[in-house]
RNA sequence: GCCCUCAUCGUCUAGAGGCCUAGGACGCCGCCCUUUCAAGGCGGUAGCACGGGUUCGAAUCCCGUUGGGGGCACCA
């Protein structure tokens, strides 16, 4: 086995607002990238854009890593040898690098405004070429510096760009290069000082010796800028001098091949922790995306992605994410749970649904993990169980049958059925499931002559509220002798 | 405009020159099972973007075209 422990990769995302599921899928990558080569997984908050970074956005994206289960080796709330691990923390850092490259001329100041900028980026582009920085303050003299200066003006710092063409092999594309017309000298430092991420992000790689880079495809052209950057950090020893190796992840698309935004529906991670998919089934569905166990599989765990992934295995091209799909692949990691472990997950969404009080009492816990079978295979994700279940825990005062469902089938029909069962199930000896089934069975199917579904869908929805309930006689078995015959006579009411 | 990048059913994918009459999954449509809804079983629908090469042989390699995506910020 070659020397893989020393494998160090890193999520590294901004926390500006509910992250999007496209980032999400970033963030698992790594992981399993990590956890494959047993290296060491880090997180890092790059939150440099005073702007739009906030700290709610900063705890809500560490709890929504927690919920994910992507546990981190180093970070925020567990340290590390290379802490901090907040860009906001790490300034003198950025300041004292951005020093070294100006005073070594790795790095110069530009007096350019915008409006010069970008009316020279305009004649380029007219003329054809490429439109990035034009290198116009590359050479200044003494003069001319003195002459802008004296103009009032405040100088940004940038990054001088080698002349040589910048190559790299990509860990998913392959060999990529990148001509030096085609890659201009770049901002790391804002004129109020400020360090940019062009700065932060590979000054941050580099000291916290980050071996393997996986991003998103946005970032790759932005790869030629980082590399010579690396380089130059490892010439003046402020690091390592190891460049990392870069991969870059194909985008997760929403409807229409559009790119997925965190203000889509279905784009921020929050609504799938709402509506209640598992961690492992989202994850599992976002692993499809680019990437494939292999042998026509595609229901795994977390460990088993992590022993199975390989990134040079990862798609290039980029995948439009499907919510029917996300649902199929958690609905089928609901039914792998075990029944205690389910009915753990439920309790949560029933304590929302306003059913259940912060505390189960044991009575009720019972109910529950008795119920939970009944409904695993009924839904797709836990609030959907929830809902199935709530008419067993409701009070009794606040049981209500959903009017649409008693339209339809609590006719004058339908409730000949429902007195019919009632009476039926008032005499009664043993209450369970079959004998209150062969009970019903004989009053409603051979005596009356119905049809199962005529017979059984009015008492269904008198009993459970609705027309679409776990299996009616375990349910009328769960709800109890008494609950159950005076719903009944409610319904007859 | 310039640069980079991608291209297999509607969607996600398998495919590493002959195992391909292109496999699986989701979706959709039938049928079966059935106390509703699911789950499950069986079957069906549907794809290698196009054009040139290379080769005995191309979904697979090369070139081009077309189409999609990204970048060209004092955002990240």
């Amino acid at each position: 086995m070659t020397d893989t422990t020393s494998v160090r990769v890193r999520f590294s995302p901004s926390p500006t607002g509910n992250p999007h599921v496209g980032l999400v899928r970033t963030a698992l990558f790594n992981w399993a990238y990590a956890r494959h080569h047993r290296g060491t997984y880090v997180l890092r908050i790059e939150d440099t854009d005073v702007a739009r970074d906030s700290e709610e956005s900063y705890h809500g994206l560490l709890a929504s890593m927690r919920w994910l289960g992507l546990d981190w080796d180093e970070g925020p709330e567990v340290g590390g040898d290379f802490g901090p691990y907040r860009q906001s923390l790490r300034m003198d850092l950025y300041a004292e690098v951005a020093e070294r490259l100006r005073s070594t001329a790795r790095a110069y100041d530009c007096y350019c405004s915008h409006e010069e900028l970008e009316q020279r980026r305009e004649i380029a582009r007219a003329e054809g070429r490429s439109s990035g920085y034009d290198g116009h303050c590359r050479e200044l003299t003494e003069e001319q510096i003195a002459a802008y200066q004296a103009e009032g003006r405040r100088p940004v710092l940038r990054f001088r760009m080698p002349a040589e063409p910048v190559t790299f092999t990509d860990l998913v594309r392959g060999e990529i290069s990148f001509d030096p017309e085609h890659v201009s000298d770049y901002v790391i430092l804002r004129a109020n000082g400020h360090p940019l991420y062009t700065l932060t992000n590979p000054v941050d790689d580099a000291t916290m010796r980050i071996t393997h880079v996986l991003r998103g495809e946005d970032l790759l052209s932005s790869t030629p800028r980082q590399i010579p950057m690396h380089q130059a950090l490892g010439e003046l020893g402020i690091a390592g001098g190891v460049v990392p190796e870069y991969g870059h992840l194909p985008f997760v698309m929403g409807p229409g091949n559009r790119k997925l935004s965190k203000r889509d529906p279905g784009g921020g991670l929050q609504t799938y922790e709402e509506r209640g998919f598992l961690p492992e089934g989202l994850l599992n569905y976002l692993a499809l995306l680019g990437w494939s166990i292999g042998d026509d599989r595609e229901l795994f765990s977390l460990d088993e992605m992590a022993a199975a992934f390989d990134v040079a295995r990862v798609n290039p091209n980029s995948a439009q994410f499907d919510l029917k799909k996300c649902e199929a692949i958690n609905a089928a990691h609901v039914r792998m749970l075990e029944t205690e472990d389910l009915a753990d997950r439920l309790v949560p969404f029933l304590r929302q649904a306003g059913v259940v009080g912060a505390e189960l009492t044991s009575a009720q816990r019972e109910k529950l993990l008795a119920a939970t079978p009944l409904v695993r295979e009924r839904m797709t994700v836990l609030s959907e169980g929830a809902e199935m279940l709530g008419f067993l825990f409701v009070p009794e005062s606040h049981f209500t049958v959903d009017p649409s469902d008693a339209a339809k089938v609590l006719t004058e029909d339908g409730l000949r059925v429902v007195r019919e069962a009632r009476d039926t199930l008032a005499g009664l000896g043993a209450w369970d499931t079959a004998a209150i089934e062969s009970a019903l069975r004989s009053a409603l199917v051979e005596k009356l002559g119905l049809k199962p579904r005529l017979a059984f869908g009015p008492v269904r929805v008198a009993a459970t509220g609705r027309r679409v309930s776990p299996p009616l006689f375990e349910s009328l078995e769960l709800l109890g002798r008494k609950r159950s015959l005076a719903r009944l006579d409610a319904a007859l009411d």
